[in-house]
DNA sequence: GTGAAAGCGCTAACAT
DNA sequence: ATGTTAGCGCTTTCAC
């Protein structure tokens, strides 16, 4: 109830100067001081149940021991994993996460990171596409580390951890391959968002690479993560190519947007045109067919960004290296044998 | 990149003292401030690019601006809405929002809370089913103003925001009953979490408003909120009353783990057995078939949660009162008329 | 209506 | 090895 303890009660206790009180406290300086005289402190400290208080390190240190992460959209199952990776990696090191939402349509974007600069954190995760605006300007004017995760923008100097999607893809086209799929598709995302494009390259890159045919015709792209566009996209392409019998989707949304498509046409998806999504979202094991999905280790992907921002947050010379995770399939019933 | 201005560059740019300049930046001060001074004072702030220091604010007020959410679970995709929810509605107030993840089998879950309390958070979000521990005693002994949301423990005197479980329960039997059910199981949640036992009681009720019988048999309980659980709960459920024709499960994934066992024995959901989750969440309306589900407004509850703690951070005398959210229905393919 | 001065709790440069 | 002192940037008495 009362006041909370200062260093100034535990020094008064352990009979000492703040500032000695202080440099015990700190792993930094403990060892300057005398060592009994720590013992003193420690106890002291322990007994009163002292927590330094932050607001006033900081004032004086010029750190908040908080980073900010700003996240597209929240309620996207995506980003839990991301976060939880995230909070957990920065806890270790005493840090703590300030969450900032940019919704979709938000009417100013930009201010939602202004807040978090203005809140003095340490550095900031940016699971935004990032576009070349003058906030980026901002930020490196303001010398606050950054690390980007799981998209990444052209322009940039700045390190991003990311899945690997050539990697990914190229899961997804060897597997299709290996059940006897010649003639695949590809349900593209917008092409606007790294993911997208990157997903759209890999694809073109691997058909090439394993001698399938890949002319354009086979890629359709849908304007949005999102089921419905899917839907579309599907449709326009297997009317175009009647003769797939698999479609690579560049998330699970659109994957469940193509199996909607694939059975409005009187096919069965698995059995007549296999389809494999991306990201491996929970339920999509439930749905029917299971769906085939690359999995990314998006908990980790959170982990390792965090522990990069760390690491640049000490270092005056940040490492810009851009890191990709490795992904793994997820196979199930919506992949199967070509019908012969 | 040079030096962020201070209070003190701007009372020099307006040419008066910094206590003046602070006065005219407050919004509750400013009346005491000569009109033109005001403007010249805010144009020069303006000027600068003026932020206050939070934390030099925050050590002088002995507030952070800061609220706390404990989330249980950040992957559970149901935690995204509240999330977003809270975090908006502390965002209009001026509040940031720190986020901390007790995953399940954390070794010390409420070293996170200490944490948040050491950060010196003005508020605090409990997401978590908080168990009676010494915990809430730390927590209320430092007066940090709390509200529960989602789940509720017993034995408290604090605010929570919930789900009206009981109502939402009802709008699940009913529209069975409306099909002719009249044989209508539960699989149940942990009967150790609010939710689990609250869907319950609230099921045993509604089937007696309805004249139904509710005799114990027609329950089983599941040892998580889990697919595997559900199924395991619901073979057992219907090997002991092979008669049911309608399950009403304590969420979703109870639900999907109830398709799985429907379809083991043979039987088609909807069809043969109707069945009801509860959430509403992400991608069951793309099951087959779609799961008719009890949608509850996270989200709002999320932004009800930081309303009620933005208020009770303001007064001295916080209200307890506990709010709950009206759900609705979404009826899809998992639910029909009584097979006869 | 405005200025002077103190102080929130801590750390760090300087002195001893 | 410890104490003294100053100050991070702000708000808020207290004077005038």
């Amino acid at each position: 109830m009362g006041q909370r303890t200062t260093l100034k009660d535990v020094a008064r206790e352990a009979g000492v100067h703040t500032s000695t009180a202080s440099r015990a406290l700190n792993d930094l300086t403990r060892s300057v001081v005398n060592a009994d005289t720590v013992a003193r402190v420690l106890e002291a400290a322990d007994r009163l149940g002292y927590a330094p208080h932050p607001l006033a390190r900081g004032l004086r240190t010029n750190q908040t021991m908080t980073a900010g992460i700003v996240i597209p959209d929240v309620e996207n199952p995506l980003f839990g994993p991301i976060i939880a990776g995230v909070e957990s990696a920065l806890g270790e090191d005493g840090y703590s996460l300030l969450i900032a939402n940019t919704e979709r349509h938000h009417p100013d974007p930009d201010s939602v990171i202004r807040t978090l600069v203005e809140r003095r954190v340490d550095g900031l995760i940016l699971a935004t596409a990032t576009r070349d605006d003058a906030l980026l300007e901002l930020l490196m004017s303001r010398d606050i580390p950054i690390v980007l995760v799981n998209r990444t923008t052209e322009r940039v100097d700045l390190p991003a951890i990311l899945g690997d999607d050539y990697a990914g893809i190229g899961l997804a086209v060897e597997h299709l391959e290996a059940l006897g799929h010649v003639a695949i598709g590809h349900v593209a995302g917008p092409q606007s968002l790294s993911t997208g494009r990157e997903r759209h390259d890999a694809f073109m890159a691997w058909m090439n690479k394993l001698g399938l045919v890949a002319d354009g015709s086979n890629v359709e792209e849908a304007d949005w993560f999102q089921v419905d566009p899917g839907y579309v996209a599907a449709r326009k392409l297997m009317q175009r190519r009647p003769d797939l019998t698999a479609i690579v989707a560049a998330n699970d949304l659109l994957a469940l947007g193509t199996y909607k498509a694939i059975r409005d046409m009187g096919q069965r998806v698995g059995d007549d045109i296999s389809v494999t999504g991306y990201n491996d979202m929970p339920l999509v094991d439930l749905m029917e067919p299971g769906l085939t999905s690359v999995r990314v280790p998006y908990r980790e992907m959170g982990a390792e960004a965090a522990r990069r921002l760390l690491l640049n947050m000490r270092s005056s010379s940040p490492e810009v290296t851009e890191v990709r995770l490795t992904p793994k399939l997820a196979i199930r019933g919506s992949t199967g044998l070509v019908a012969t």
